[in-house]
DNA sequence: TCCGTCCCGGCAAGCGCTTTCCGTTGGCCG
DNA sequence: CGGCCAACGGAAAGCGCTTGCCGGGACGGA
């Protein structure tokens, strides 16, 4: 059917073992066979028939990346910085990785069905990003499933995730986000602006990354001695907009006294702030709002967003790297990538007392 | 090294013609064998090897899915639909396909990477969205590898993005949206509003997609007898919203005394409003802003933007039955997604003449 | 001049699966 | 009760590539 190899190999007149190392490259081949090979390729319009290259090798040139959500920009900056790291299509020759990005939609069996798709392609390498969802079960499961994709020389990182199972790294390596911290930083921030009552917008409760952030939060407020009544000020939902605009309704008719609220990630804090307005609050002279992230529309939403910045295309072309081998892992396994407090106009001080 | 196909048949006792039969599902297998070997694949925690599977039958499961940007949810949203109706993790059986989301920048020679990747893969079928890059030796080369890619039995399926070449569909499935038609009733709607002197702000001016809104715009302009000057309100830029801002200013510096400025889509709009609100510019009282997409944010965004729905989400699901052969092709190869306007509070009528 | 080395390239054995071609068996009809 | 058909399962031939092993030639040192 296609051209073969064999094809190529005729017209060049060598083997096809020459040619394929002369498209691998991994092996001396001198100058003059490896011209005459290459013309041969490229009058025959040769492909390589990868499938048949990663049985015989046994590995492929696939990539992994899972994410909750393609269509959220948090997902999409860190898989296109993992993309361009990992070949990108630039050169087209050997090497060049070809990166899979399947969207979990945040569901354990999806991500379990996906790492097992990827675990029968032989993938080179699966990256794994944002939160984890908490839970014995999940997490048992997806610690064995990487544990047998990295026995089966699959290189495994995770990126914004905490490793897996809590336990020490296993066989991955991870770049963890300084969630705690940041969101510790932002709520700090908020009190020394003289903020008392701060409500709290997050995701799901069984998500990592929704752990970790309200820790920080819940953090700030114990040193601040404010604890108490913190529940009551803390409403869960999902990590999108709509969430957030109903989440900050609820919050107004739980406590209408409030004089802050932080959300979990920019998008929710774009739908507290839209609620705000709606009910005819202005942002920040009556009520501050602050997100997390640093998603790129957050800078010049109006007002622009106070929020924690997170080093996303960074942190994607590190977990880009180190799914190629091409970045010695860090000692222990695990990289915590900082979180940087990014105070903007949506936070001011609290009103005057009425 | 790994459990085989081999490694199943002598525990279940079968042949490994059978175990294959029973895992693709093709072919009657009496369902005790069936059990027996479903019992043996789940005690040897057996995963099928892709790459041997997809030697032997000539084709993977891989669907492509080529995009400008990923971190675009313009392209997200398609992404994700193409990729929960070819398979989305739902089961992990037989037929379940895999989404190779790819990144091409917009660059042509990345697009043509990509493909030949994918054609390296076998992939099952690719999916090409977005406008293309215009240009005779783009154009041919694009076509001419589509071709081989259809010849070699992958299906191929362009959403939102003409014909290749503007000829006859060729191999290809088209899904055209209205981007024309859109256009030009945005444009009307401005008119009907009173409007006069109309910006307009839009993408690289060799993508199809940014010519075919133009030309939607300027019929519009043409038929209420406004060309002329219509080349002095347009300014070209890039899709994102770094752009949008700054082609705005320099409209405001060109025409002072414009009323309205449509964009070339909702990223753009929200930079042009950006850029108005810090000139001290209200919208839509002074001057009234329209975007085109209508993506999520677009609704709820302040004000909320006027603009022309494309139903993304519908239209990449659609995409996706086609690459998965389950939805017949449409007459003549081409079907065209309608588009809808929705005018929202972000255009009034222009103020009174001062 | 002869031999040891080093390069380079060919041979051929798989990699693990799919699928064609048959053989076997059991059920059913005549 | 015999023969035929349908349904099922096995044997084996590849799919196209990679790579270990080996051989041949060129070159340099002795």
């Amino acid at each position: 059917m296609a051209v073969t190899l064999a094809d190529v190999a005729a017209r060049a007149q060598v083997s096809s073992a020459t040619v394929s190392r002369v498209l691998s490259g991994n092996y001396p081949v001198s100058e003059a066979t490896r011209a005459r090979v290459l013309r041969a390729v490229d009058e025959l319009d040769y492909v390589l028939n990868g499938p048949a290259s990663a049985l015989a090798a046994a590995t492929s040139d696939l990539v992994g990346i899972l994410v909750n959500d393609i269509a959220d920009p948090f997902f999409g900056i860190i898989a296109s910085a993992v993309q361009s790291e990992i070949g990108g299509g630039q050169r087209g020759g050997s090497g060049e990785k070809l990166a899979v990005v399947c969207n979990t939609g945040g569901s354990p069996e999806r991500e379990l069905t996906y790492l097992t798709l990827l675990q029968r392609q032989r993938a080179a390498a699966v990256v794994l990003t944002g939160g984890a969802v908490e839970g014995p079960e999940h997490a048992a499961a997806v610690t064995a499933k990487l544990g047998r994709l990295a026995a089966a020389g699959t290189r495994v990182v995770l990126c914004g995730r905490p490793p897996a199972g809590e336990e020490p790294a296993s066989a991955a390596v991870t770049l963890a986000f300084d969630n705690r911290g940041g969101a510790q930083r932002l709520t700090e921030h908020l009190l020394a602006l003289g903020h008392r009552r701060i409500g709290y917008v997050t995701g799901p409760a069984d998500r990592t990354t929704t752990r970790h952030r309200l820790e920080g939060h819940r953090a700030a407020l114990a040193t601040a001695g404010l604890l108490a009544g913190a529940e009551e000020l803390t409403v869960h939902g999902s990590y999108d907009r709509a969430s957030g605009y109903d989440a900050a309704l609820e919050l107004l008719r739980r406590r209408p006294d409030l004089t802050a609220i932080a959300a979990a990630n920019d998008t929710i804090a774009l739908g507290v702030c839209a609620a705000l307005r709606d009910r005819g609050l202005r942002i920040p002279q009556d009520v501050s709002v602050a997100g997390f992230d640093d998603l790129p529309f957050s800078a010049d939403a109006v007002p622009a967003l106070t929020t924690v910045r997170l080093p996303l295309q960074a942190a994607g072309a590190r977990a880009g790297r180190l799914a190629m081998g091409r970045e010695a892992t860090p000692p222990g396994g695990v990289a915590t990538i900082r979180s940087d407090l990014m105070a903007r106009a949506s936070t001011a001080p609290p009103p005057e007392k009425a």
